[in-house]
DNA sequence: GAAACTTTGGGTAACGTTGCCCACTGACGG
DNA sequence: CCGTCAGTGGGCAACGTTACCCAAAGTTTC
């Protein structure tokens, strides 16, 4: 079942049945209610990789780095919602969490044609970004970084961590510890989300006069888990946590709960992304949202206008974080 | 950068370097290394698009229903554990719920020339899985349905849901009500896990000689939510509430919280799926383990299977569940 | 020592689609 | 009435890869 069935089956040329298909220049009213009755007929699909051969697969590749964390969703949602209209379809890659696979799957998305990349928060260095970005449509999430390149949608990381110290800090919090995804490469410092969250946290406690307190770990439920024991085991302990996402907090939560603490009484705790866990009766977690069904739909904007146009200057779209309070911070006893 | 280019700097013909390429019959050691060489040399990759022209992609398609539900990452981690060793690679559709979305997704799969699929809990009809399975190797996830056209794994959900009816009514319960995912279509009724696991619950608490209460809405965090406002509009609450996943349990949570039940002490509380999140401190949710990494490991294993002997009799492999009791569950008051 | 195989290499024609070109028609302006 | 032009339709050659064939040389078998 191929184009040349339909062209057969319609009466026309191949060209013309290609024309119609592309709603290209070239074919009349009368030729394209033609060619519609016969892909009807037929059931006629376009095969996408004879299309890729010769340019377009109508595919656009997503990278995230942990599908567990339920804040990808969001920004996920956003991306096919914008794109369903279109004729593009979304596939995603499987998670990859470190360069080395980040590059596995961006090599396979290039290889398989992929019309253009959303890469949420990846950890590959800049200058194969602007590489990739080179051979492919690109818009890249997360990263707080402007190139030549590639678009950017990020969220203010630094304001969304002064809104965490802030808010526990007038509660009266003092000691106040933060744990973050470990960040070793001092030329990503300055642009990964969770150093930028960190270096915020660590910004807005000096301007408050307070010391800081940072545990290492990852955005992950096991390196929370992880993190809030290392707290734990400190001469003093902190009376607040600010973990770097959502899910880190569960880590905190589950080893809290296992030291026999509890939450607000003991310890303070907040979170960032304000997942749909966050809101959950039992945990109320507060904790920071950076709107990521508005992150979607923006990455998926612009990927589709440097689709359309790839000399177009790079855009930056950076958008402004709330705090939702709830009742995992309170005032320290 | 094509595989004519490879085979010129490697001064052999492209039939030769192509035979390196797919490990094929007919070169020599020498010829090999020198291929490999100028691939090397070049940093040549096959064009995927190409390759589907002729054949395989290389690419292996899974959809699943729910993103946001924690339980299918842990097959999809099965799946690319499997498959990391091959030279295949693992697409992820964006989540789809219904049918419509279903028959969209596998459609531009199809069209993508996708070597195989894994379609994890579909609700398409039998009769269109087969249609598909026809056109392209497909491995189904959860139907608990036998095919000539393809292969199962599923997880035997009949007695997932007498585990938690007997470990209620072990506990005390009589009166323990079902949250389950609305399934109308008479014909996917015994297919379906979540209608598998209503039916297995019903069953359970006949053969206890109870009285079955059963709410249906979705599986997701806002089904239960609502599902739970259901039962407690009841004229009498029933003292534990066994929502048919996870997911599910967490919505309820929810709705008691906001209703100012405590869990166990007001309502005891079980899931399905033994997700990170039910092993979460402050949740501590009984649930049932179905194993999902394996599931994903056989998927992957069946799957391979398959496209290498299309003719192969289509297997079908069932795991059991086990029930993990914590601490929302106790005795009625 | 001839016939039959095996090994190694390469030539060629697809796979399904589209971009580029050209040819024809009828209409319009000077 | 001729030149120009928009509108319409189709021919053809790619795109990058591989399956299928054939040829030459070496190896075995009887």
């Amino acid at each position: 079942m191929t184009i040349v069935d339909v062209a057969r089956h319609a009466g026309v040329s191949t060209t013309a049945a290609s024309k119609v298909l592309r709603n290209a220049y070239g074919a009349s009213p009368a030729m394209r209610a033609k060619v519609q009755r016969a892909i009807e007929e037929l059931g006629y699909r376009p095969y996408a990789a004879a299309r890729g051969l010769r340019g377009q697969t109508y595919t656009i590749g997503v990278m995230l780095p942990d599908i567990r964390n339920p804040f990808f969703p969001e920004i996920l949602d956003g991306l096919t919602d914008t794109l369903r209209d279109t004729d593009y379809h979304v596939l995603l890659g499987p998670s990859c969490d470190n360069e080395k696979d980040e590059g596995k799957l961006t090599d396979a998305m290039v290889d398989r044609g992929m019309d253009g990349l959303v890469l949420i928060a990846p950890v590959m260095s800049k200058a194969r970004l602007e590489h990739l970005a080179k051979t492919i449509p690109t818009v890249v999430v997360g990263r707080h970084t402007r190139s030549s390149c590639y678009d950017t949608v990020t969220d203010d990381d630094t304001t969304g961590a002064a809104l965490v110290v802030d808010h526990l800090a007038d509660l009266g919090h003092r000691h106040i510890a933060h744990i973050e995804h470990h960040e070793s490469d001092p030329a990503r410092l300055a642009e990964m989300p969770n150093a930028v969250r960190a270096d915020g946290y660590r910004k807005a406690m000096h301007a408050r006069g307070l010391e800081p307190d940072i545990v290492s770990t990852t955005y992950t439920q096991e390196g929370g888990y992880l993190g809030a024991r290392q707290i734990l085991a400190r001469p003093e302990r902190p009376t607040a946590i600010f973990a770097g996402a959502d899910i880190v907090a569960m880590g905190v939560l589950t080893a809290l709960s296992e030291a026999g603490l509890s939450v607000p009484d003991d310890i303070s705790l907040a979170g960032y992304d304000n997942t749909s866990f966050a809101a959950l009766g039992p945990i109320s977690l507060t904790s920071v949202d950076q709107a990521g069904h508005h992150i979607g739909t923006a990455a998926a904007r612009l990927l589709l206008e440097r689709i359309a146009d790839r000399a177009r200057p790079t855009a930056r779209i950076t958008l402004s974080p709330t705090l939702v309070p709830r009742r995992t911070t309170a005032p320290p006893h």
